[in-house]
DNA sequence: CTGAAAGCGCTTACAG
DNA sequence: CTGAAAGCGCTTACAG
């Protein structure tokens, strides 16, 4: 709190009930045993038991006194001092392409919510899906003691996590999934497939799918998910209909004039991100193709803009805020030696106007 | 990074050239020093000083035989260990309202870089504007120990940021200002002068005001920029046709409809926000009104969305990422107890088709 | 049930 | 120029 330094008059403290400040910083666990008048020891095992364990190391007598003074002196750990004792920072590092992304900030706000909780505190930082980066943010992570690590940006087929899985370190992924490495993600082939369900009922055949980064799991299995239901009804989707690019507006505005050049105008498209789906509207509408008459559209994630738009997006619900809480959760149990297994979470397909023909 | 407790073996450790790692975790001073063969304390001085301070501290053999050892371990300060000693973490705290907002993502972003770039790490969160969360976030981010804090939350009147002024703790604003405080913001009453002048310009005369929350210094004085450039101009802006809402599309959309019920259709909007923009939009279209032949639109921030609107919106581009790092370097000045100012950057109007007329 | 001691990994006066 | 010591604020065997 004050710049000067706090010197090192730790003996001078009063015996008790000395109630002034004397702007020594903040309250610590000596003054905390000199006001009751026992030893430091025995205050740190009380102040770290629940209430059934404290009975164990103190009388309920000195208990009650302790936990009294810890509350009028408003005590609280530092931090700092547990860690570097216990070797557990109670920190946990978080890696996103970018937290501008709608989604992956709310998966963030799951985490950061789930990790107050758990007594836990989070960094964040973007790595904009570039390798470099995820290298030397996961090493800055390192080197602030994070205890694990949660990446929002991972890469299918990058052997980057394998490294890190055999240095020992603890992390989990969410968004995303990647080889066995535990995750937290929607289910989305059955996303995809819902969304292909949706499609065929309501007369559609032609799909095109704005597919995302071919680096990003949940583009591909999105993608996945609608070929493998055309496929079952008998529909196979050609490989021009699947386009790759950015999963931001300018992205999906991009690919889209892309599958249109390549292989005319499908009756549908599925852009497997919100914000790409507006950005397909947005060449529709230039070009004078109307949805949905000429072509359905349909987004994923269910972003608060979907509603909003001139044409009411049909796309699918994932839960974003609960896979950063399962991602969260799902490390510390790690971090706790629990067995622990991947989290699916379900889609759901909200219908509106961009489809409704 | 192994589960298992490190324990004591810290005599164990071989002269010289040992090459293993035995699993005894992270490399401290210790072994840096031993393997130098050179007290902590010589090594903790060269590690800290620049190139020239080290001559001041040790031969030039000896820093040269240090930072060899140093790097080819890849020795990384334990900061926990630092911190409790020199009782400063290198820690800030930042609350913003909602980190889902796409303009304090982005504000935030520029917190981070900066704060890396400094060495400095960031804890974020979000208080949802509710002036309970604000208090006891901020609580929670002191009992971590940061230095400092950062506020994208500001309530103008609060007494809440007196308080803590108060108490000694450090802080800045960005985005919003209250009061004195120090804080990085744009100049938004220019910012709406630059809307108000654009919109006589083109021979616009009515202008109703999506002003945002009346807590807000955003909205409050942008509104108040286009009532005096309107003054100045001999036109009078009735106070029915300012209106509080939400900064998001659903706010804009709710606005937007009371500020038609209560003074019927102005020849301009000015949202101070591109999302309230869109949800004004939706409410004109829903209404057969057209712009910008009808009504003009205005926005704020110059979002990457406000381009990809099927009428591209007229908006001000407002610098958050700047924003975000002078809140950051303003913080560490005052740490540093230099004299700091609050900064005001500049807004800049970016003209396209929703007021095209 | 409670205390005393050691030690986590650093930094920083204080000596020399 | 370098060393030795103290101490930041905790936790945790180890005694009793």
């Amino acid at each position: 709190m004050s710049a000067q330094p706090v010197a090192q008059a730790a003996e001078a403290r009063g015996t008790f009930g000395g109630d002034m400040d004397k702007g020594s910083g903040p309250v610590t666990l000596r003054m905390i045993a000199d006001e009751v008048g026992v030893n430091v020891s025995t205050v740190s095992r009380v102040i770290n038991s629940s209430d059934k364990e404290a009975r164990r190391w103190a009388s309920s007598d000195m208990i009650d006194r302790i936990r009294t003074v810890v509350a009028a002196r408003g005590y609280q750990r530092n931090p700092h001092a547990a860690s570097l004792r216990t070797r557990r920072s109670g920190l946990v590092g978080v890696l996103v392409p970018r937290l501008q992304d709608f989604v992956l900030a709310t998966v963030y706000e799951g985490i950061e919510e789930a990790a107050t909780e758990q007594g836990i505190s989070t960094f964040v930082t973007n790595s904009l899906d570039r390798p470099e980066n995820q290298a030397s943010r996961t090493e800055l992570m390192l080197s602030r003691r994070v205890d694990g690590l949660i990446f929002g940006d991972a890469h299918t087929g990058d052997p980057f996590l394998d490294t890190l899985a055999k240095r020992g370190i603890k992390f989990t992924l969410v968004s995303r999934r990647s080889g066995d490495h535990i995750s937290a993600t929607c289910d989305d082939i059955m996303g995809g497939r819902l969304v292909a369900e949706h499609l065929l009922a309501t007369g559609r055949r032609d799909i095109g799918i704005l597919s995302g980064r071919d680096y990003a799991s949940t583009g591909n299995d999105r993608t996945a998910g609608v070929v493998q239901a055309c496929l079952e009804a008998g529909i196979r989707i050609r490989p021009e209909r699947i386009v790759h690019g950015g999963f931001d507006a300018p992205g999906g505005r991009q690919a889209t004039e892309r599958l249109l050049v390549q292989g005319g105008c499908p009756d549908a498209i599925f852009a497997t991100n919100d914000f790409a789906a507006i950005g397909a509207m947005g060449v529709l509408r230039d070009r004078g193709i109307t949805v949905p008459d000429d072509v359905a559209i349909v987004g994923y994630n269910d972003t608060p803009l979907a509603a909003e738009l001139s044409i009411p997006l049909t796309t699918i619900h994932s839960p974003m805020h609960e896979m950063g809480r399962a991602g969260l959760n799902l490390l510390l149990a790690m971090l706790r030696g629990e067995p622990v297994e991947s989290v699916r979470l379900a889609p759901e397909l909200i219908v509106r106007a961009s489809t409704a023909s």
